[in-house]
RNA sequence: GGGCGUUUAGCUCAGUUGGUAGAGCAUCGCCCUUACAAGGCGAGGGUCACAAGUUCGAGUCUUGUAGCGCCCACCA
């Protein structure tokens, strides 16, 4: 093995040798009683991996490898997604560099360039995931317009519509003007800008009065068709029923009365434009206004007015309509005033209410048994917490807008005859049936929302509609692993759309994780330049490259320099190869239930250094056995342990309990962090070090090395889902050198908690032998005595208990301590002049011979009876409290006394030995 | 406006049913002790945001206040 742990060199094999050795196939342990399986929430297939993938596969890959590891049946479920819109605008974009648009090679062209495309470039996420050692089982890799997921939308769209849950109508939508299609709710994000109020007037009929509207959307006027005040405002109350002449298109509209209007705000007078804002819409409904539509599908003013507006872009539109009205004396006054702007979140673009005929999923029936699973527990989000903003969601949930005018996604399966009958069915050979042979049919042209599709994944991956083995094996999944991001968009849809299709749930589990943040807890994004691959964490980057990185395709020269300047800074010499191992550890160490996560290169050297840290224990367990021409075959487990080696294995047992449990509670950081402390603590500063001198006799040689190997073993299995690579190589390394049958360890099995080799004797000895070399290493240290030199080293006032465990563990202690020897001193015999510490009742001295400065020793002593005098004092006064005496339970009290009287014990020691080196100064 | 999270060592975070506050990094000593300097040994460092309450006892439970942050819905 190489002195230094190396990952490029380890960590490109293995992705192959598990993938061609089929280790992750689904196919494995059939005849397992345990299924498990997780859905990969499947990325966008234009995408690449992002720090959220790489943490959340991370996880994901750690809980599969574990229950692979405990005998299950296995399913990690791999795929992509078709991402209607985002892959769509790429395509698009590449198009648009040959100056071509879609509409010039026209829809099945354009269909076959985006296939052509996925072909292309759809693998960089997958090939990424490889880096990364995730353990899916490829051979079940889905993409979500493959025909198989296609058949199973189709189905539901059609069981669905059959059912009344999905319906066509013209209503009110979010419209994006630039993509041309309507978008969900859920696509369009809000946001406070700054903006204007227009204050306008508007003339009453028959009358020399006016009424002042107040409006941030000036340009809708053209579509206004009454004007609302509230019942109750005296102020308007004689005016409601009276009519408008609108100024502009000069068209007469009604003064109506709704509780809806707000008396304090602006002027108490709202215009209604049914057509163009949600609100309007429902009081048009209401009052049986008309909806009169002024907006071309680019958001410009239509024809359905005769106006000069016509072809105006609505914002364009804007200003000639504030200048009109200014002029013909209309406008009152503008104010500036903070609106709320929504916009698409693919385009950013501002999004318009807009009439249109779309697809709708009536969704309150669905989402009350979605409801009921959560309550009933049948569902659990962990956090537990999540479970409130999903129920929040669900119990004002709207009905969901499903078609897109877009061309890339699975079509709807609605067809139309010339009277615009509609005919649903499977195919168009069903519809046909429907409608009669002879009937021309013309297919719907809108595509479902993304979304749609990516709501069956758990079961359309499984083979449903069929009655597949892999649904009856692995449905329903056991965890989905997710961001809170898309309870809303998949989270929900997934949960209503399993009960209603498969009657059961979709997952047990939803594990949401935590965002990983910048080190300055900044969402990483794109334009803010902050942005960390996870690959350049594993492979390293110079930091010209990241610079060049962060900034390419920069239109603002300004932003890019500021990135680059803080990028500088962050990253003085870019960024080191810490390997795959490095950051799976430290984002497994990071997953608590937090909700966010900064993200901080210090953390991933850490776990580097780890990585590094077992490397180099199992070189030393190597070395060890090949000095003694050990082969693992004649390896005897046969026998007699020492008190260390019962010791390291009792430990073990305990930390397998905690792992077990920290993993069935998804705290996959406690176990981390319980995995890191054993290895490095336990195994690795004390049992290699007490192994150094066990190896030494012939008497607890061979237990030795038999507990070095195995505890090894066990290490290398209970870290291989968190650090795959490494420990694969690691296990390779001894696998070549038994010169047995080259196996992986992922197919190992992991050992069950043995109960029988938990060893209270040994913890106690154990415990009891560092708690004596800790007092002499800091004796040593405060002294600033070389830890090469060997000292020797009295005790006194040792009882007989004692003295056995001194007896059973001295050679560890002399080798450990660095001592000469160990001599008992009797309790009357006078000490040579020594520097003392104590260990339960014990004195433990080392002789000064001229090593000890006094000063020091006496402040020392000081400082140490100083701090016994307050934990005195407080168990004193613990203890004086009757209350305490008689509520608080027996061996609270008694455990306080224990303490007390140890506590006394060691201040009078230590102020006689003050004394005695008072007296020698 | 509604909902949620968070505040613990210089920094990043753990803290299980209330019982004397922990880790990693950073800092400061000493050391190339033959697996590891990506290391070893030791040390220092905290009024657990604030206030009140429950309790013999509160980082932990209750209520309130403040800061930071997120989500949802919004007054035209």
């Amino acid at each position: 093995m190489d002195k230094t742990y190396d990952p490029k060199q380890i960590e490109s094999k293995f992705s192959f040798f598990w993938e061609s050795n089929n280790i992750f196939s689904s196919e494995l342990n059939s005849n397992s009683d345990e299924a498990y399986c997780i859905m990969l929430p499947p990325p966008n297939v234009t995408g690449s991996l992002h720090m959220g993938h790489a943490f959340q596969q991370t996880i994901m890959d750690i809980l599969t490898r574990y229950h692979r590891s405990k005998g299950a049946q296995t399913l990690w479920q791999p795929g992509t997604d078709h991402a209607g819109i985002a892959t769509q605008m790429i395509v698009e974009r590449q198009l648009a560099k040959q100056n071509i648009t879609k509409h010039d090679i026209g829809r099945k062209k354009f269909i076959e360039k985006i296939w052509e495309w996925k072909q292309q470039s759809g693998g960089t996420i997958t090939s990424q995931m490889r880096r990364l050692g995730a353990s899916v089982d490829w051979e079940k890799e889905c993409f979500t317009m493959d025909s198989k997921l296609s058949i199973a939308v189709r189905k539901v769209f059609v069981q669905l519509y059959n059912e009344g849950l999905i319906y066509r109508g013209k209503r009110l939508v979010n419209w994006d003007p630039v993509l041309k299609t309507a978008v969900s709710d859920l696509e369009v994000i809000n946001a406070e800008e700054n903006g204007f109020m227009c204050y306008i007037s508007y003339p009453i009929c028959d009358s020399d009065e006016t009424i002042v509207v107040s409006t941030t959307r000036p340009e809708t006027m053209l579509g206004d068709t009454a004007v609302a005040v509230n019942p109750n405002d005296k102020r308007y109350i004689n005016l409601i029923g009276k009519k408008i002449k609108l100024p502009i298109t000069n068209r007469i509209i009604p003064i109506i009365a709704d509780d809806y209007v707000d008396m304090d705000f602006g002027t108490g007078c709202v215009k209604i434009t049914p057509a163009h804002d949600f609100n309007d819409y429902k009081i048009g409904k209401k009052h049986n206004l008309k909806i009169i539509n002024i907006f071309t599908e680019e958001a410009k003013i239509n024809n359905s007015l005769k106006s000069k507006y016509i072809g105006l872009d609505r914002f364009d539109a804007r200003k000639k309509i504030i200048e009109d009205l200014k002029q013909q004396g209309f406008l009152v006054k503008i104010e500036p005033h903070k609106i709320v702007i929504p916009r698409g979140d693919r385009t950013n673009a501002i999004i318009e209410p807009y009439i249109t005929n779309q697809w709708f999923v009536k969704v309150a029936p669905l989402a009350k048994p979605a409801i009921d699973a959560v309550k009933n527990n049948k569902i659990r989000f962990v956090p537990e917490n999540w479970s409130k903003t999903y129920f929040n969601w669900m119990e004002n949930i709207e009905d969901w807008c499903i078609s897109r005018q877009i061309w890339w996604g699975h079509e709807i399966p609605a067809w139309y005859d010339d009277k615009g009958n509609i005919f649903v069915a499977d195919s168009l050979i069903e519809a046909q049936k429907q409608a009669g042979k002879d009937v021309k049919l013309t297919q719907d042209s809108d595509v479902l929302d993304t979304w749609f599709s990516s709501a069956l994944w758990p079961f359309s991956t499984l083979g449903w509609p069929d009655k597949t083995e892999q649904m009856s094996r692995f449905y329903p999944t056991n965890v989905l692993v997710t961001g809170f991001d898309i309870i809303f968009f998949w989270v929900s849809r997934m949960i209503m759309f399993g009960l209603k299709f498969t009657n059961n749930i979709p997952f047990k589990d939803i594990y949401i994780t935590g965002l990983i943040k910048d080190g300055n807890g900044q969402k990483m994004s794109k334009s803010k330049g902050n942005i960390i691959d996870p690959i350049d964490l594993i492979d390293g980057i110079s930091l010209n490259d990241l610079l060049e990185k962060r900034t390419a395709n920069m239109m603002q020269p300004k932003i890019a320099s500021k990135i680059k300047k803080q990028t500088k800074n962050e990253f003085k010499n870019g960024i080191s190869p810490f390997g795959a191992d490095a950051l799976r550890f430290t984002f497994a160490a990071l997953s608590s239930f937090r909700r966010d996560i900064k993200f901080d290169l210090k953390i991933v050297e850490g776990y580097r250094n780890f990585c590094n840290k077992l490397w180099n224990a199992s070189r030393f367990v190597l070395i060890k056995f090949k000095e003694d021409n050990i082969k693992l075959e004649n390896l005897n487990n046969n026998v007699k342990l020492s008190m260390a080696d019962k010791w390291i294995i009792s430990r073990l047992q305990k930390v397998k309990l905690k792992t077990e449990e920290y993993l069935a509670n998804y705290r996959i950081d406690l176990m981390s962090h319980k995995l890191y402390e054993f290895v490095w603590h336990d195994y690795c500063d004390w049992y290699l070090e007490f192994s150094k001198s066990l190896l030494n006799d012939n008497t607890t040689k061979k237990g030795t090395q038999a507990t070095l190997l195995n505890v090894l073993n066990e290490i290398l299995i209970l870290l291989h889902p968190i650090i795959p690579f490494i420990t694969e190589e690691i296990y390779q390394q001894y696998q070549n050198f038994n010169s047995n049958k080259y196996q992986s360890l992922s197919s190992q099995t992991y050992l069950k908690v043995d109960n029988n080799l938990l060893c209270k004797e040994s913890e106690d000895n154990i415990k009891w032998a560092q708690d004596f070399i800790l007092g002499v290493r800091k004796i040593r240290s405060k002294m600033n005595i070389n830890p090469s030199k060997q000292i020797p080293c009295f005790i006194q006032n040792i009882n007989n208990n004692e003295q056995q465990k001194l007896e059973k563990n001295k050679k560890l202690i002399i080798k450990l301590a660095r001592l000469k020897n160990i001599s008992i001193l009797e309790i009357n015999a006078v000490a040579p002049e020594s520097v003392i510490v104590l260990l339960n009742d014990i004195k433990i001295l080392i002789p000064l011979e001229g090593i000890i400065d006094k000063d020091k020793e006496i402040e020392r002593l000081k400082k140490e009876i100083e701090k016994l005098k307050i934990q005195e004092n407080k168990l004193i006064q613990k203890l004086d409290n009757d209350k305490f005496i008689s509520s608080a339970p027996e061996n609270i009290v008694n455990e306080a006394k224990q303490t007390l009287i140890f506590t006394k014990k060691d201040i009078e020691k230590l102020i006689q030995q003050l004394n005695k080196i008072n007296k020698l100064s």
